[in-house]
DNA sequence: GTGGCTGCAAATCATTTGCATATAC
DNA sequence: GTATATGCAAATGATTTGCAGCCAC
């Protein structure tokens, strides 16, 4: 069950604990972005000793090997995010809700921009999103 | 001096207040990407009774009115940025500076994307800087 | 055995809120 | 005159720090 969590850690020799465990297996099976207090929170539960400072450690070793990255879209507090190939983030002004954005930009892939030399490119998007506006139209119908 | 500033509040039906003017003139003159500790503790020089609080509200106001944009790309605090046309922002994780970057990504410039209706697009990048590099290039050279 | 990790409490930093006063229009 | 903006102090929220004890290796 843990062993493909495992590896990861191993892989990137950093240590096995049950923080860290809990924690990325908590992000490969939830794509939600979630922040700080989600993961505690849910993770909590099954396992009442952990504390938050852990959370941020565990997500900061966890960052810098890069297995996840950490987002800024939501302004007021990092989101996290499994790192599973390039792509991009659409964040709903009205619900908060974060989606993965599939598009490729060919321009951004480089390397070198303006003479500086790029190691992360992150696409942040912002606007209404598709159930908000499928709500909004709902609404306006009844109303 | 102060006209074309006057102006853009007018324009956008905002009160022509002081320190609207002075944040207003302090970003379009430093196109640097400021925090409010920077907006603020400049012009509590020319201007004592100013307070952070305004400070915040005054760039709210902007920022509603898209005269302004804030920029999440630091992580921990938000920066400012006169709003002059798409470009996207290059951050130097060792010296901490932003940078414009003007490339443009036709595949970013749809307003809908899986659904989702996008009002705001920010590229973000992050590397080493040009400076940055320069300098550790003479380092090395010399160690 | 030991260095790194965990977990607690306290500290810090950016931002927001409540409210009284001041000012643009 | 009135609605809105300013500015102060206190509150909040996210994150960081200091440190003692614990555990993976």
């Amino acid at each position: 069950m843990y062993e493909k969590y495992v590896k990861i850690l191993k892989d990137h020799s950093l240590k096995i604990t049950s923080p860290r465990l809990e924690i990325l297996k908590y992000l490969d099976e939830h794509h939600t972005h979630p922040n700080v207090e989600e993961i505690y929170s849910t993770l909590k539960k099954k396992y009442p000793s952990l504390s938050r400072t852990t959370v941020y450690n565990s997500l900061e070793a966890l960052k810098n090997n890069k297995i996840v990255q950490s987002l800024t879209i939501s302004g007021s507090e990092l989101r996290y995010d499994i790192n599973e190939g390039l792509h991009h983030h659409f964040i709903c002004t009205h619900c908060r809700s974060i989606f993965d954005i599939a598009i490729s930009c060919p321009n951004m892939d480089r390397t070198i921009l303006g003479g500086h030399h790029v190691e992360e490119v992150q696409g942040y998007f912002k606007g209404i999103c598709k159930n908000c506006q499928t709500k909004q139209k709902a609404r306006n119908n009844n109303g």
